[in-house]
DNA sequence: GGAAATTTTGCACCAACTGCAAGTTTTCTA
DNA sequence: TAGAAAACTTGCAGTTGGTGCAAAATTTCC
């Protein structure tokens, strides 16, 4: 009853895996990834740090490892649900289908927001992924619709629709009580759906 | 007629420029940031090594330093004008009020774009500055109109309008013939200010 | 069982970055 | 204006990150 994929592809996903992991319980033990060396991660996952470096260029990949991962999901989710529906509920219902909340713990979901925001050098890798994240639903946008990439018009849409999901990620996540991760989503997907830029004035009195 | 500062920090003022200038004129020649290295920047702006590095963390910041300077005028005209428009408006009209186009050479604007575009690194640290960006309006935004910066609702806002003027800005300079930069600023916030969500769709035959 | 393909590892190397202390330059004051 | 104080520059040593290369170890495949 061996995996489909031989031994060697499993040992491999193994490792990617080991290291990342390890990545993370060394960031949330030191409280930052940067007091962390790709030597000790390494270490921690059993192999040597020319190895760590083959599988990742820097211990920043390696942390957002399973983000990316993520990303992948997303899009794949985008691709298939874009053929038959607007753009903008294509988005968001991936995101939902993500099913982050159920995938992960939450408690080490807060402690890798809080992580990433300690370190600037986590802020950037991670919205670097975004970048790429931005680009290629781009790209399956523009596939699907006949909508020219360079359009301001599908850049704005993405561009809303990502800020939405990040927005309700990092909302979930710091204030859980009540209500589940897709509810969060829909509510910023419901909010900018009905004219964001309004509501918000100064109170003058 | 000696600058109202003295002597010392017109000197650093003008380093930290010419390191910059350098860093950006070095990475036009190789055609990439990534293969100009920090020695390379300090000997080019006539400092040592150590010098560059105490002014820059990093090449990366040294390339963006007069787009980080923009980011301060940015955030001061929004402190302004959020007392008395919508954050939305501020926020455009702040973009607007830059003058990017009469500030800089529209080729050289070009060529930094695609230099940015090329190097994963300066993608990555660009990113972090606009990160920088949010978290620092959103505070701008929270002391003035009462919100808390934890709620959705202003984050939203505010990540469609940084949305909103960077693609104004990508667009424009990939393609400047027919209009000024400010109008298109004003047609994507336009854009996204009568709903965009709903446009694109997928074409069912 | 053993050759071929692939992975792991050590080693050498370059580049980024930082702390520290000594040397320079600017500023301030008497 | 001399000269002390403050601030800036620089070289040096050291850590870390990261890559290319070739040998050793492992897995695969016939």
């Amino acid at each position: 009853m061996e995996d489909v994929r031989g031994l060697r592809e499993r040992k491999k996903a193994a490792t990617k895996s080991a290291l990342s992991q390890a990545a993370l319980r060394l960031a949330m033990e030191k409280g930052s990834l940067d007091a962390v060396t790709a030597d000790a991660i390494a270490a921690e996952a059993g192999v040597s740090t020319r190895t760590f470096h083959n599988y990742f260029p820097s211990k920043e990949e390696a942390f957002l490892y399973d983000f990316n991962e993520l990303t992948g999901l997303l899009l794949a989710g985008l691709r298939e649900r874009v053929a038959h529906q607007r753009v903008w509920d294509a988005f968001r219902d991936s995101c939902i289908a993500l099913d982050l909340d159920n995938r992960f713990d939450l408690t080490q979901m807060q402690c890798r927001e809080e992580l990433i925001h300690n370190s600037p050098q986590l802020i950037k890798y991670q919205a670097g992924q975004f970048m790429e994240l931005f680009k290629e639903a781009l790209g399956i946008v523009a596939d699907a619709t006949g909508t020219d990439p360079q359009d301001m018009l599908p850049k704005l849409l993405l561009g809303n629709a990502l800020i939405a999901m990040k927005t309700a990620n990092e909302h979930w996540i710091a204030n859980p009580a009540g209500r589940t991760l897709a509810e969060a989503i829909t509510e910023a997907f419901a909010l900018i759906d009905q004219g964001i830029t309004g509501p918000t004035t100064t109170s003058h009195s």
